[in-house]
DNA sequence: GTCTATATTCGGATAGAC
DNA sequence: GTCTATCCGAATATAGAC
């Protein structure tokens, strides 16, 4: 059983709110149209006319939440100077969503996006991921990271949270994310500060 | 396109074998058993009276890999005695599988098992990453790794080098993986050194 | 813009010959 | 054990009234 959409919203947002909550929960294919009908309150014919199929609204709830997250991550790592705050700051952001939006970020974060949205880039390639990854291209060239493969820094530093995420969308974690921030953040920056 | 199955394998191992190329490719939803049958030279018939049907035939497939993994990390940890070694072996085995069985590990990591495999655990509770997280568990009570939150560790020794696994299966990541060990073992290793 | 009813396609699965 | 032919349900998508 599924809640039924804030009547406040737009049709059109009642449809992606409904998909959001049934992709994250069951799957993109394990989610029918007739399923998200049903969750909506809606019916087939004025999803139709919203949205060219599925996979229309797959996609644009896929760019809908990549570039608010997107937007997040860069407005948090504006508001301090410094690298290694910087990068803390993104980790919060990211620990925050995913307590605050756990289905976006299920979305976003275990969805193999390229299984149905063909022609879609790996989602290290979105625009979140390659913002990170150029922070970390500049904290090594300022020597706030020590000398060593980008790659291999981008994923040690933002490796061990990111997984932490995973283990908390899957439910495995029992405590809250905020409470591990500082501590997941103490060994990220470790593994690959000066 | 797809190339035949080895002709010494049973009936049963080409099917497996097949599936696995097609899943780990396109995906389990987007494999149909009509994929299979051509891509494995076989009938429908044959492939029926071999499996119930295409859940079976993940599951078998999913059971087998992560019983191959599982042993082999057993092996490579065993092989070594300090618990820094260990970790380091265990790093050492996941890279070298993801190079030599490339489709086995995709289909291992970024598979969402869950969505069609109902019942089955998530992922980071499978036997292979059980065992990952024991050794971590151990590393703390001995004081070789500092005293922390075990999952936070766990996910800061491993989430580096696997987020480096991902980023090699999708392709991401131009050099071979084995080249990154060193560096990448470092990182994890600063990030949870006592 | 929203709805109901319906067409069409596809894929999983079965029956039964050999 | 392997095969071909076929069934059946499900899900996407369309047509067309209101």
């Amino acid at each position: 059983m599924l809640s039924q959409p804030p009547a406040t919203l737009s049709t059109r947002d009642k449809i992606l709110h409904t998909a959001l909550l049934l992709f994250a929960r069951d799957g993109y294919f394990s989610t029918s149209i007739q399923d998200i009908r049903r969750g909506s309150g809606l019916s087939i014919g004025s999803i139709y006319h919203h949205f060219a199929g599925k996979e229309a609204i797959a996609d644009a709830l896929y760019q809908q939440l990549i570039n608010s997250l997107s937007l997040d991550l860069e407005q948090a790592s504006a508001k301090v100077t410094s690298y290694p705050e910087r990068y803390k700051a993104i980790i919060g952001s990211l620990f925050q969503r995913c307590e605050s939006q756990p289905e976006a970020m299920r979305f976003i974060l275990h969805a193999r996006h390229q299984e149905f949205l063909p022609g879609e880039a790996p989602i290290c390639s979105a625009r979140p991921f390659e913002f990170m990854k150029k922070l970390v291209d500049e904290g090594i060239a300022c020597g706030d990271i020590r000398p060593m493969n980008a790659m291999v820094a981008a994923a040690a530093l933002f490796g061990g949270p990111i997984r932490l995420m995973h283990l908390y969308l899957d439910q495995v974690l029992e405590v809250s994310l905020m409470e591990l921030l500082d501590e997941s953040w103490s060994c990220a920056w470790n593994a690959v500060k000066a």
